[in-house]
DNA sequence: GCCTTTTGACCTTCC
DNA sequence: GGGAAGGTCAAAAGG
């Protein structure tokens, strides 16, 4: 077997042990409400498949077989890390923290590296940024926006990675005390049907968010990674076409995830323009309230903290600039019925749909 | 005018 | 105890 075909060999069987962890996953929703176990479980679940994903996408990215991750690998700044990430510290694929000689570790609940770090569910307030030494880039820290009001001492801490200059950047976000204001996100307006990880109800629920990303970041990735990266196109011939809907068989289909997992009904095909190196790819979306059966999107630099169009929402995402938001719903999440913005993890797929539909909640 | 972010100064902690 | 660096505060700026 040639290492092309080895290469090729090991990305699928990434890619079938994270489907088949979805599936596992999704199986232990439906049984119904989780208790603590069922809750850790599924948490569990949830990073490794981000781990997969990240690992498939360095697969791709690298082209080179010899550098293929073991279970439990994480992407490191060099490459894949082929240890074990610690129970203790969560690692969603990142660069190892190396002990400060400030190192404050008082009540830091958890470490994480990651592409989002403002898509944890929770709203944050922003109240200082530091250089720190031997660092790139600033250090931005946040506390929770109830901290004043229900005396919540949730903080966490953003470092973007210094290697993340160039590529998708990464960041690494400490967590310090639990949140003790069971927060809840208003609404911004009732026809929205719900605000990120929220469900109509209001009621917020940090797990669920949690999964609701990864779920959309697993099943994005594997729609737009339908597509070939531009630097493994082996001809001039024209890119792949993704279609999501399970009427619709003309091109590559990634039906038992989309179809099953994502619990697709009637759907359209929104345009999805992607940074490199995909290339452009067709992504399922919900109906449409518009006649129209294909969104706009608008390519956002990945690098660039203030998007085009102006400040971002109320939450204080600063970075949350890598977010793709869908103006309506149902989507690809089982549990995204009725909610209309989600934050999702996809390498190099920065994009944001451009059309200002009655849906879109923030930018008017 | 309100809200959020920015930023310099000050405080705290560690070596 | 002093210096250095991280963490926090709060006034200013901007949307």
């Amino acid at each position: 077997m040639t290492s092309g075909q080895e290469a090729i060999e090991k990305l699928s069987q990434e890619l079938v042990g994270g489907h088949d962890l979805n599936a596992r996953l999704l199986a232990l929703l439906r049984r119904g409400p989780l208790d603590g176990r069922g809750q850790e479980a599924a948490v569990a679940m949830s990073q490794e498949l981000s781990r997969v994903f990240m690992v498939s996408l360095f697969m791709l990215r690298s082209g080179d077989s010899s550098r293929m991750a073991a279970p439990g690998a994480t992407i490191t700044e060099g490459g894949i890390d082929q240890r074990t990430p610690t129970n203790d510290i969560p690692i969603c694929g990142g660069e190892e923290v190396t002990p400060t000689r400030k190192g404050r570790g008082n009540g830091v609940t958890s470490k994480e590296i990651t592409a989002s770090p403002h898509s944890d569910g929770y709203q944050w307030r922003k109240y200082g940024q530091k250089n720190i030494q031997n660092r790139k880039f600033a250090r931005c820290y946040y506390k929770c926006m109830f901290s004043h009001d229900r005396g919540c001492r949730a903080k966490k801490t953003v470092q973007q990675q210094d290697s993340s200059g160039g590529r998708r950047p990464m960041f690494q976000v400490t967590y310090v005390n639990e949140h003790k204001c069971q927060q809840e996100v208003v609404l911004p307006r009732e026809s929205i049907g719900g605000n990120k990880h929220t469900a109509r109800s209001g009621h917020f629920d940090p797990q669920r968010a949690k999964l609701d990303d990864d779920v959309m970041a697993s099943c994005l990735a594997m729609v737009i990674g339908g597509a070939a990266p531009a630097g493994l196109s082996s001809s001039s011939s024209p890119p792949p076409v993704v279609r999501a809907s399970p009427s619709d068989p003309v091109g590559w289909h990634t039906p038992s995830l989309l179809d099953v997992g994502m619990g697709l009904g009637e759907t359209t095909v929104a345009e999805i323009s992607c940074r490199s190196p995909f290339a452009p790819v067709k992504a399922p979306a919900a109906p449409s309230s518009s006649s129209s059966s294909s969104l706009p999107v608008e390519a956002i630099n990945s690098s660039d903290p203030t998007p085009a169009g102006g400040r971002l929402p109320r939450s204080t995402d600063a970075m949350a600039m890598d977010e793709i938001y869908f103006p309506c719903g149902p989507l690809f999440s089982p549990f995204a019925a009725q909610s209309s913005i989600h934050s999702v993890d996809v390498p190099m797929a920065v994009a944001r749909f451009t059309d200002t539909d009655s849906a879109w909640p923030y930018y008017s």
